[in-house]
DNA sequence: CGTGAACTTGACAGAATTCAAAGTCTGTGG
DNA sequence: CCACAGACTTTGAATTCTGTCAAGTTCACG
């Protein structure tokens, strides 16, 4: 382990997230949504299985034959594949309650690799199972496709919004999603240890490993936030989301001084 | 119309198009695929209705709420998004066959406008019947995972290639990946008519107006292709096929010479 | 305490945008 | 049928951004 003890448990598995889809504090994320004490009880027992994955392990393998969705429990996951000039490239980070494999279901194989950047704890759920039980369960099928709609919604922004912002912008923008999306499962949406290499930052934006490293202390000087190696503290989100939203008027701009 | 006649119908309504799903082209990519007679005339009774879309018509308007699906039968349309900055941003462009709105399913509101490039035929396919459909035909409900899986992961390919593709190989791909699209559907890979304005390809590409006239026209020095107005000549597919790989080794890459 | 990986910083070059202007096509109205 | 206005397209020069190359520094781990 190479972080501080985590103020919540996001990143480390619990009994009481462990016990089953019903006490599960990520089912309003999760497939089972909505599904009442019958159903659930039918889902879990057809469907989902619990276990660990230890860091740097990878819960699916581009390429890959398709068997099962990977719902995350704890910890984090980043999903990643080799670009075709050597390097790779991320595609994004998966957090409790995300589920991973929906962009195998039409192709048969996994499209990416989905590496555990910290102790994990996942639900894997086999599709044929899945599928069965959709079969006569039409409200499960709706949620399915509900989260893989979702899913393609969210691609979509994340590509227009990777294709056209500069990179400062794109930086800002990672780290309040990233404080969101920790606060949205009981976290602090200021104050985070990434789990993420500074590669794994940069291969997610688009960027190298020197810009970011250089925006990260652009920031700093600022006083838009404060970076200790992987601990990070937003203390100004104003100003980040100033610079996250692409440059509309003349207006306002927060300038950036280098020096 | 700004376009000369087109040598195959996929700009074209016919009326072969549009009998029925049954006599469809275009089955095999729809909803519909794999369904038997039964179940056919069913799902095409109670789900798709004709209607042609005059050029610069919307379909489908971002923000508006969800109600139908699209299938494209003849025409093309570009799915673009007004963006912060006020600029327009697109998505992709869609040809017969494709599928529009798959990514309101999640959310309830169309996530971008569908403007048709030329005169169109569409199928509009209420959602509400589709879902009463899908409840006892589980067929028709694994045929919708696997189109929006395959969607979500076609996006992450394209939202990789955007982020990390320099300008010339981002064109390249483009033009070779519209030849495909006509080439499946019965027409010139090699030699067709854009229905597009290069203001549209930049904004596709996350480019400039001005960087797609240049890489065009250094593509025609370059003996690449030839370009009159809409009017595209794929002349060395090998050559743009190498632009469009990314720089994998310091071997025979293609340089293109500005003067 | 040393070693290697991860991270930061600086100087420079290349790529793409921005700004500016000229040229071309399209469709409308006379 | 032709002329005109506006949109679309092309081209050029200067600027800005980001990547590349090259050190140097810090951190993690043995």
């Amino acid at each position: 382990m190479n972080q501080s003890p985590a103020p919540f448990s996001v990143n480390r598995a619990s009994a009481a997230n462990c016990a089953s889809c019903a006490n599960c504090r990520w089912r309003a994320l999760c497939l089972p949504s909505g599904l009442a004490g019958g159903a659930l009880d039918e889902f879990e027992r057809a469907v989902a299985q619990r276990r660990p994955v230890a860091r740097h392990d990878r819960v699916e393998i581009g390429g890959a034959p398709f068997g099962q969705l990977h719902a995350v429990l704890s910890g984090q996951f980043k999903l990643q594949r080799a670009a075709p000039d050597g390097g790779m490239q991320v595609l994004g980070f998966a957090m409790p309650g995300d589920l991973l494999g929906l962009d195998a279901i039409g192709t048969g194989r996994y499209a990416n690799d989905a590496v555990a950047l910290s102790e994990c704890v996942i639900c894997t759920i086999p599709y044929a199972s899945l599928e069965q039980l959709m079969a006569h369960q039409p409200a499960l099928a709706r949620r399915l496709s509900q989260l893989l709609s979702a899913s393609l919604a969210q691609r979509q922004d994340q590509m227009l919004f990777l294709g056209n912002a500069r990179a400062p912008q794109r930086l800002a923008r990672l780290l309040l999603d990233l404080g969101g999306r920790y606060s949205e499962r009981g976290g602090s949406a200021t104050d985070f240890q990434l789990c993420m290499s500074r590669e794994d930052l940069a291969a997610y934006l688009a960027l190298t490993v020197e810009s970011v490293s250089r925006l990260l202390s652009m920031f700093k000087q600022n006083g838009l936030l404060a970076v200790s190696n992987r601990a990070i503290t937003l203390l100004d989100t104003a100003g980040l989301r100033a610079i996250a939203a692409p440059p509309a008027a003349t207006s306002s701009l927060p300038v950036l001084h280098s020096a």
